[in-house]
DNA sequence: AACAGCTACAACCGCAGACTT
DNA sequence: CAAGTCTGCGGTTGTAGCTGT
């Protein structure tokens, strides 16, 4: 649905240029996040306090007077600031750890990118579903699969290799030794959400594949204790049982 | 060097839920 | 309560850059 504000303008579409990148960034460093929509108004040439703050900026920083201003929908200039402005955006490649996490947490709520964002500070949902189609679901859909994957990461697992015909139940609480500070004991049952073919009352549902139960099995290594894989500081801060608890809400 | 195929990423679109009037 | 509007999310697409032939 098209508002009447984005009616209004001529709304922009395509790449950001510098010019629009800087009026906007400018924009939110003084008036801070508003709604989106009256940001991108006001950010607009089509203000007239705009074009005097405009004429002005251009000639603080020294752009060209021919920029044609922000004619941008407040989505559009949300979706650009949250995925590429923000400075508390992370740069650069994914790490180990954090496509680890993707992956675990892919495997527990399924394609709730903002979800899994959330857990991943300076990444964007944007960010993650792109590594996800283009890495992640392309190995999937080869093959090889997501076991190919998980042995390119070269973790050793606590867990048993559990080899589950397809179709079959598997209770979690036999599968998994969770830590000794696990205090609920309905948590790991709480893990499992309601993704499609995941997990609902502590039992998991085996695909026809059998990737899901690999998903799974990245997915509970961080949930084994001592001597796994996963690096002491990335347990504590993500995957004490507290939280495990919380990640099914 | 030219081309095709692939990859990564930015950006748009449609939808649904929240919010406002 | 209903209609209108806004916001955020997930799916999808377009394209620039890279790589292999």
């Amino acid at each position: 649905m098209s508002t009447l504000i984005e009616e209004e303008i001529e709304v922009r579409k395509g790449p950001w240029t510098t010019e629009e990148d800087t009026l906007l960034t400018h924009y939110i460093g003084r008036h801070g996040l508003g709604p989106w929509n009256m940001l991108a108004k006001c950010a607009g040439i089509n203000s007239l306090i705009n074009i005097l703050f405009t004429l002005f900026f251009m000639f603080w920083v020294d752009l060209p007077l021919t920029s044609s201003g922000l004619k941008r929908s407040g989505k559009s200039c949300r979706l650009r600031w949250l995925n590429y402005l923000n400075p508390d955006i992370k740069r650069g490649n994914l790490t180990l750890q954090e496509q680890q996490l993707i992956l675990q947490l892919h495997s527990l709520w399924g394609n709730r990118w903002s979800k899994i964002a959330e857990r991943l500070p300076g990444r964007t949902d944007n960010e993650i579903k792109n590594y996800w189609r283009t890495r992640v679901q392309n190995k999937q859909q080869s093959s090889s699969s997501l076991k190919e994957m998980s042995s390119q990461f070269s973790v050793p697992c606590q867990l048993p290799e559990c080899i589950v015909p397809s179709g079959s139940v598997i209770n979690i609480s036999e599968q998994i030794e969770f830590p000794q500070h696990e205090t609920s004991p309905n948590a790991h049952a709480r893990t499992c959400v309601d993704n499609n073919n995941l997990v609902l009352n502590g039992s998991y549902n085996i695909g026809r594949s059998g990737q899901d139960m690999e998903a799974f099995r990245l997915a509970s290594m961080s949930a084994v204790g001592e001597g796994c894989w996963i690096c002491n500081e990335m347990t504590d801060s993500l995957w004490q049982c507290r939280e495990l608890g919380e990640m099914g809400n």
